[in-house]
DNA sequence: ACCGGGATGTTCT
DNA sequence: GAACATCCCGGTG
């Protein structure tokens, strides 16, 4: 692939989101080595990167570190069950769990294997597919109702527990982290992670300060 | 804009 | 039995 977007748009007068439509999976796989360390360092790095599935997804632009040990926040915190076993598994694979009786959620493993650690992926700014994100979130009103949520954009990607442990980096099931060049903000927006009764006074989140499709402002 | 409650079922105590 | 890394809808300013 050696035609950028932006030049794609110049020879032929499309828009950039029409140029991503047409480029299914557009960027390159993270190597494995990205996700090998802390999830405390991966985070933001993750930002402004893809999450992408058969021509439908979006640039990441707010996450949350969960940590191996020490972390009450975290799935992996009272150890190894069928439910995380995913997360304790290598890294650069899907962690997917089911929360509140009808939500998945979509993390990215981090660490070495057996540790334990993961990215939650909390928002997407869309980029592509977004009509087939559109049939797939009916409840959705504007674009940036599509991917500004954890579930939200599970729903909008069609992220389910059968893609638990999917490979990132291989892309099996259609389901990729990519890098199209996009660096992650210089200076990332930082919080609290949301939604914990445990572990919430860590600033263990970040996010691309202003952008609309965050799942809190701020 | 902001707030409150209901939906819905797996996981762990 | 309680908690849950959430979302949606319908109320009120």
């Amino acid at each position: 692939m050696d035609t950028s977007p932006e030049l794609d748009v110049l020879f032929t007068g499309r828009t950039v989101r029409a140029a991503l439509d047409a480029v299914a999976d557009y960027g390159r796989p993270l190597p494995r080595c990205f996700y090998r360390r802390s999830s405390l360092e991966v985070a933001p790095e993750l930002l402004n990167k893809l999450l992408v599935r058969d021509g439908r997804g979006g640039r990441i632009v707010e996450v949350e570190a969960y940590l191996a040990t020490g972390d009450p926040g975290s799935h992996s915190y009272r150890g190894r069950t069928g439910r995380n076993a995913v997360m304790f598994g290598p890294p650069g694979h899907l962690y997917v769990y089911f929360t509140y009786g009808m939500h998945w959620c979509a993390n990215a493993v981090c660490g070495a294997d057996g540790e334990g650690t993961a990215v939650l992926i909390r928002a997407l700014a869309p980029t592509q597919g977004i009509e087939t994100m559109r049939a797939a979130r009916p409840a959705a009103r504007r674009d940036r109702d599509l991917c500004s949520g954890p579930a939200k954009l599970c729903q909008a990607l069609g992220i389910t527990g059968d893609d638990d442990g999917r490979d990132l980096v291989a892309g099996t099931g259609g389901i990729r982290i990519l890098d199209d060049g996009t660096p992650p903000p210089a200076t990332p927006g930082r919080s609290v992670r949301i939604g914990l009764s445990a572990g919430a006074e860590h600033p263990w989140r970040w996010f691309v300060p202003g952008d609309p499709n965050l799942s809190r402002r701020g």
